[in-house]
DNA sequence: TCTCGTATAATTGTATACAATTAGATTCGG
DNA sequence: CCGAATCTAATTGTATACAATTATACGAGA
């Protein structure tokens, strides 16, 4: 948006440590020293600092005065609880976007639909990191489309917070296809203008991926 | 929480200056020194630096590189559009409230509404300062009783961004016992753990202050 | 051996110093 | 008088220094 996470120092450090945290490179209970993590980067404590406050905001980091930071994690029930939030968002955004969205958008949500189809017909199979990339863009387009800074400000960032899972769910071939399949109806729906259908159909969409998580192990009942 | 907030320094700068800007002290597009700020508050440049890199990934606040800090604010549109967030994820909140919560926290809830009714029928007029922090209370017990960490987490900070509209929400004398008798509702609606109803009466309950919000003034189309 | 207390080390909290970048003023040329 | 280049002041970005707090190790006494 404005450049300053890519520009500056602390905000480079503040992507690192929370990619570190989703990936799991620093587990939960993690002591994250600033001394520590400001040598591996080669940066000085203050921009760590800074990186660390704006984690704990995000809930990834929990700060005890005078003790230090230690990694907050994400637990399944939380993955379970994003999606359920998700859900009732996505539909939202999808109807508003229904009310907005302006010739260029919906030219773009179509080529990000295209390039998904063409990712899955590949003969030497399909690449998952692409089509999560690709699933990222179509929602991403959508988020803009609905007009709402708010909204968009909201599902971004849990968009960033699930990264990890996004992958294992297209990593199936048959439920990316399928979502592949869902986005297209997502789209006609709103083209038609249709708020009522678009609503429910991006509903459906992440119930499905919730359903999905749900085989491969993160149910409702798996939290701590 | 954890207490880093009312403890610190940084902390206690960053709800500083949350609060003027939420309270319109400071205005779109004004510019936030850091050494203008650090004086006005007796505090070096860090910790104010610390706050601002907090405010901007809470969207208060937009930072341009090597340029400045300069306020976001919040239009009529971003609120509205809260409210219609809220009103979603309110309902979902007492639906998973209906299903978690404890008895301690039913008995929290009764309490505040007696609270809040024995405040309506003082003979001496109410306290729109106490309804609405009463108001903040009942909803933030369901918040918990939730028993989802990220949910919780959310609504807070949605809480604390519309903080000078729920003021004003609260004002009329006819919305203020409507709203009380709302809350009496939802609670027998969880008490009795009726996920169904207890969604729908919070769903409701939120979508009516917003009709409230439309009186005065804070349309759909009233943006920028 | 266990516990309490003290001393020392390590870590965070804050302030300051220096570097880099940008905005504004001033001067010079046309 | 206007515009461009340059210099200066102001502001941010980063690093370091110092203060305050906390954790750890060690030793004395029971």
């Amino acid at each position: 948006m404005e450049g300053y996470q890519e520009h500056s120092l602390g905000g480079r450090v503040f992507q690192k440590i929370r990619e570190d945290i989703l990936s799991g490179k620093y587990k939960e209970n993690d002591e994250l020293r600033e001394n520590t993590i400001g040598n591996e980067l080669g940066v000085s404590r203050t921009p760590v600092r800074e990186a660390l406050r704006q984690l704990e905001l995000e809930g990834l980091v929990t700060i005890i005065p005078n003790r230090g930071a230690y990694v907050t994690g994400i637990s399944r029930r939380d993955i379970w609880d994003i999606y359920m939030i998700r859900s009732l968002l996505e539909g939202l955004c999808a109807r508003w976007a229904a009310e907005h969205i302006e010739e260029k958008q919906l030219y773009e949500l179509e080529e990000t639909i295209l390039l998904s189809e063409f990712q899955m017909k590949k003969e030497s199979g399909f690449s998952a990191e692409q089509i999560a990339m690709l699933d990222g863009r179509f929602h991403a387009i959508l988020y803009e489309a609905s007009g709402s800074r708010i909204l968009s400000h909201l599902l971004k960032d849990f968009h960033n917070y699930v990264q990890a899972v996004r992958k294992d769910s297209v990593a199936s071939e048959d439920r990316a296809r399928k979502s592949i399949r869902e986005h297209r109806q997502i789209l006609r729906a709103i083209r038609d203008r249709d708020e009522e259908l678009a609503e429910q159909l991006a509903n459906e969409h992440i119930m499905h991926v919730i359903q999905n998580l749900k085989k491969q192990g993160y149910e409702k009942e798996n939290c701590k």
